[in-house]
RNA sequence: GCGGGCGUGGCGGAAUGGUAGACGCAAAGGACUUAAAAUCCUUCGGAUGGAAACGUCCGUGCCGGUUCGAGUCCGGCCGCCCGCACCA
């Protein structure tokens, strides 16, 4: 038989795909219920913005969560693949400036132009479980669960710095703040003090970084740079006394953290923030201090200052008492380069082991004393210049520390100094609290008897002791800190959950009750003016107390959008529960998902507040886990070369004509034949232009060349690089596998097995289940690109034995060649459902191939009889010797050494070893 | 600066420590066609020997090491990418 390509019509994919979408859909085969009896299996992935299109990261994205989604129901299992819209946040604003269209209308007209996009893809998706999180339906749970959260004292109100900008009046979040001005107003933006409500994620520093061992399928580099942002830090907590003759009054003591207290007799000076309050003191006492503390403060805003910003400092003229040496005292700076925001806003400087240290005292020229003599230096000559040394050693200059290692000596020193007690401090005259009665701006919870003040800066273990001693405190105590912030939700914004809270004069702050939620965003708004339009409403904000009835106003600040995406993953499980935010038992039975998939840009923000929130969801009673995502899977991003005109504008590619080949390949305008520049490979963005858009893509190929493209080449967690060359490759591989599916419909096979099969049809057999063998296996293990290698060498192998077929096949072969069409289409089905649906009904089948189950693979047609391994003489391939698959290692030495080319290599010796590798190799040792 | 990852044909990339370059793209030659498109066949890391069959040598960024055997493991360089960044 010859293949006759002219009897099979070419597939026409846009029609196919509308058709069999229609029917999925009104089948309903994708919906999941929640009774499902079978083993349940989460795959999610990361919902979008609804900006308004789709863009090829999310084909990409999609794709892989749907082949996932397939696989699993074809496995047997109940699969949950839910969608919904991210739908808060800026863009709705800024379009409701830029093009007075209402927030609300705005993000309803993209979800639905959106949806209709991803619904062309062909996805496997329950959209019965749609949500959008702009909706009242979604926020008015999430309100509660602030309330919630709050009453079991996971939510603080205290102040805190802000990027402000006084044009737009608003608050800037930092990648906003360009070279320290607006990046819509140009203003210079100001650090401002605001009250803002917080969740208290630090409580779960520990918590989160010990967890993250656990967390065994989800790739290391997150899990790394999710510890590394929690940051944690072992070290000491020591008070400096402060000399009395030289300290503003009120003072008594300085109190730092240290990492380092081995290097304590290298100590040659302290500082404190601009911010700390031992430099307010003594600013008021000194305008040239007030000066210099203004200046830095200036040059806070902008982070390019920060990063070529030099070393400053200013001698307070106040004296610290060194902790070991009651005679010895230490000059205090105010520096530029102590951030308030970690651990006491203080240190003490040992220049020979820190590098900012070292510029510090190079600059004012407080010398250095080394402590630690790296091996293999003589300390007696070892001097440190301008570059500190912060390896390991032996203690020395250090009195009883000498000869110790640093571990030695950080442990006899913490050992002395929390064994050492100094009278405790006056009541209220401690640094440390004054600074949180001056700053910290805790305002006490109404109705929370649970949320005590804090007395220490420190969020971890430790610091409740040394705060709290009556009588005696010590001069240290060891402490852990993490450099884990609380999170911040507070957005003076308009498009964003309302936080649910009454400000009341009488009574102060006031939970909504549970009964008024949802607080709703009012739909009477203007963007006339800057800021947030909530805040000049006219009625919204007035509202009578639920304590005391008296007049109040509501909080107008929403929560930043990240609060949205923690929790609508547990919210898809039930989603059309009214009364609460989840059914614990479906969270329960769903989560965590099995496997989710994103961007790795959400490698710690989303997917660390999503852990901090399954956590205090669990603590107050919504679901009884703790990690939200068992599997992570980051894929890479869509990239594509980039063009540029004569007078330097993008230019998209689907206006460029390319010409020629490596060195003499030309890119040029389609419409006027102008030149253009090629330019770098990179990540597709609407200000490079070099985008190419999945509705142009679905529209001339059909989206399953999309989806199969998006799947080939690049191992997905790299990028992939979008050219035409590939999608059209794709393109024809639809069209020759339907050309295969319909020889092989063609041929009239048996309708029952045939007992014995012939070598021909064996083979094919055998690349059959083969294939199936390894795409099973790739599929589970998301290594997609391989799969698509697979199917393509299957493919292959199939053209290559009906090219080699007779016009009439025997009825093994037909039944083996049938055998092998059916397994291919099921192959194939989850990264191309569509021409697999078509291919499937022309093959003569009645069910849909979405609902059949994987085939089994026949585990004898694996293995061959005979297996040939490859001989190497001393390492280097010589020859094959082929042999029966169970002959013995006797055996396969003998034909080994019977080969011409061995015996030559030998040249008569015997050979010192044979390493025979089962089923593997043969290694001749000469 | 600190931390992590990656360097394989013209290109994207395969390869549980076991035949390096699967599979695809591009390219070249050929078949079919009045022609084109589509399709099919062949070649395709470098050097070299041979009429051919088929060989030989080199080759996974560079230098060393471990091993019977290294793209893979270890050490040191070079280059690129990513994350964090005055975190005490």
């Amino acid at each position: 038989m010859t293949a006759d390509s002219s009897k099979t019509e070419r597939y026409a994919a846009r029609a196919a795909e509308t058709r069999w979408q229609k029917l999925w859909d009104e089948q309903g085969i994708y919906a999941t219920k929640n009774d499902d009896p079978r083993p349940k299996y989460y795959v999610l992935e990361m919902f979008p913005y609804p900006s308004g299109r789709i863009h090829m990261g999310h084909v990409r994205n999609y794709t892989m969560g749907d082949v996932v989604a397939r696989f699993k129901r074809a496995m047997g299992h109940a699969v949950l693949h839910p969608m919904g819209w991210d739908a808060f946040g800026m863009p709705a604003e800024n379009a409701a400036i830029d093009r007075k269209v209402h927030p609300k209308e705005w993000t309803y007209a993209n979800i639905a132009a959106m949806k209709k996009q991803l619904q062309s893809m062909g996805l496997s998706l329950d959209w019965a479980r749609e949500v959008a999180t702009c909706d009242p339906s979604y926020y008015r749970h999430q309100q509660k669960m602030f309330l919630d959260f709050l009453k079991a004292g996971l939510v603080e109100r205290k102040q805190s710095k802000v990027n402000w900008d006084p044009v737009d009046n608003t608050v800037l979040a930092n990648e906003q703040v360009i070279d320290g001005r607006g990046w819509r107003s140009g203003a210079l933006v100001e650090q401002r003090e605001l009250i803002q409500w917080f969740f208290k994620i630090s409580d779960y520093s520990k918590e989160l970084l010990k967890a993250l061992d656990g967390l065994d399928r989800w790739p290391d580099k997150v899990r790394l740079m999710q510890k590394n942002w929690i940051g944690k830090s072992e070290g000491l907590l020591v008070r400096f006394m402060l000399d009395a003759a030289t300290v503003p009054s009120g003072e008594t003591e300085l109190e730092i953290f240290t990492t380092r207290p081995d290097t304590l007799f290298g100590a040659k000076f302290m500082a404190v923030a601009p911010d700390h309050p031992l430099a307010t003191a003594a600013a008021a006492r000194n305008p040239k201090l007030a000066e210099f503390i203004e200046e830095c403060k200036r040059i806070g805003t902008s982070q390019e200052a920060i990063d070529t910003a030099e070393k400053m400092g200013f001698d307070t003229g106040i004296r610290a008492v060194h902790p070991l040496d009651p005679n010895w005292t230490l000059p205090v700076y105010v520096a530029n380069f102590i951030l308030m925001e970690y651990g006491t806003g203080a240190i003490f400087g040992c220049p020979a082991h820190d590098q900012r240290d070292l510029d510090f005292v190079n600059k004012y020229g407080l010398g250095n004393t080394p402590v630690v003599c790296p091996p293999n230096q003589d300390p007696a000559t070892f001097v440190i210049t301008d570059t500190a040394y912060d390896g390991d050693g032996k203690m020395i200059n250090s009195r009883f520390l000498d000869g110790m290692s640093i571990d030695q000596a950080k442990e006899e020193v913490s050992k002395r100094l929390e064994t050492t007690f100094l009278p405790p401090l006056e009541k209220g005259r401690s640094p440390v609290e004054a600074r949180h009665a001056s700053e910290d701006g805790r305002v006490g919870i109404i109705g929370d008897d649970r949320s005590p003040p804090r007395p220490s800066p420190f969020q971890g273990e430790g610091a409740q002791a040394l705060a709290q001693s009556s009588n005696n405190a010590p001069v240290a105590q060891r402490q852990v800190n993490y450099r884990l912030r609380d999170w911040g939700i507070s957005r003076q914004r308009y498009w964003g959950c309302p936080i649910p809270i009454i400000h009341c004069d009488k009574c102060g702050v006031v939970p909504v009750p549970a009964s008024d939620l949802p607080v709703v965003l009012p739909d009477d708004i203007n963007f006339d003016k800057p800021g947030n339009p909530l805040d000049r409403h006219p009625t919204w904000k007035n509202v009578k107390c639920p304590q005391c009835s008296g007049a109040a106003r509501r909080e107008t600040d929403t929560m930043d959008t990240f609060v949205d995406s923690s929790w609508y993953f547990a919210r898809f499980t039930d989603p059309w529960n009214e009364t609460s935010p989840t059914t614990p038992k479906a969270a329960n039975e769903w989560l965590p998902v099995d496997q989710y998939i994103g961007g790795i840009e959400h490698a710690i923000l989303h997917l660390l507040y999503s852990r901090f929130f399954t956590r205090a969801m669990h603590r107050t009673g919504h679901l009884n886990f703790d990690e939200p995502f068992a599997g992570l899977f980051t894929q890479g991003m869509v990239v594509h070369e980039t063009y540029k005109s004569k007078s330097g504008d993008w230019i998209e590619p689907a206006n460029v004509t390319i010409e020629g080949m490596g060195e003499t390949r030309r890119a040029k305008l389609t419409s006027t034949g102008e030149a253009l520049d090629i330019g770098s490979i990179e990540k597709m963005s609407k200000s490079k232009k070099n985008v190419v858009d999945p509705d142009d893509i679905i529209e001339a190929y059909g989206a399953d060349t999309a989806r199969w493209f998006m799947l080939s080449d690049s191992p997905p967690e790299r990028d992939v690089i979008w050219t035409e060359e590939g999608v059209q490759g794709a393109w024809r591989f639809v069209q020759r596998l339907w050309r295969l599916n319909g020889e092989i419909a063609r041929i009239a096979a048996p309708a029952t097995r045939p007992a014995e099969f012939s070598e021909q049809a064996l083979v094919v057999r055998k690349a059959a289940h083969r294939a199936l063998n390894n795409v099973s296996d790739d599929i589970a293990r998301l290594r997609f690109n391989r799969c698509v290698a697979h199917i393509y060498e299957f493919a292959n192998a199939l053209s290559d034995a009906i090219g080699s077929a007779e016009t009439a096949p025997s009825p093994d072969f037909a039944w083996a060649l049938r055998e092998a069409g059916d397994i291919l289409v099921r192959l194939f089905h989850p990264m191309m459902p569509h021409l697999a649906e078509e291919c499937w009904a022309a093959m003569g089948h009645k069910t849909l191939v979405a609902t059949e189950a994987w085939p089994q693979v026949e585990a004898d047609l694996l293995v061959e009889n005979t297996v040939t391994l490859p001989v190497q003489v001393n390492g280097k391939k010589r020859g094959d010797v082929t042999v029966a698959r169970e002959a013995g290692e006797a055996e396969i030495k003998a034909a080994v050494l019977a080969l011409d080319a061995v015996i030559k290599a030998l040249d008569g010796k015997s050979p010192k070893k044979v390493i025979v590798v089962p089923q593997r190799i043969v290694n001749v040792v000469a």
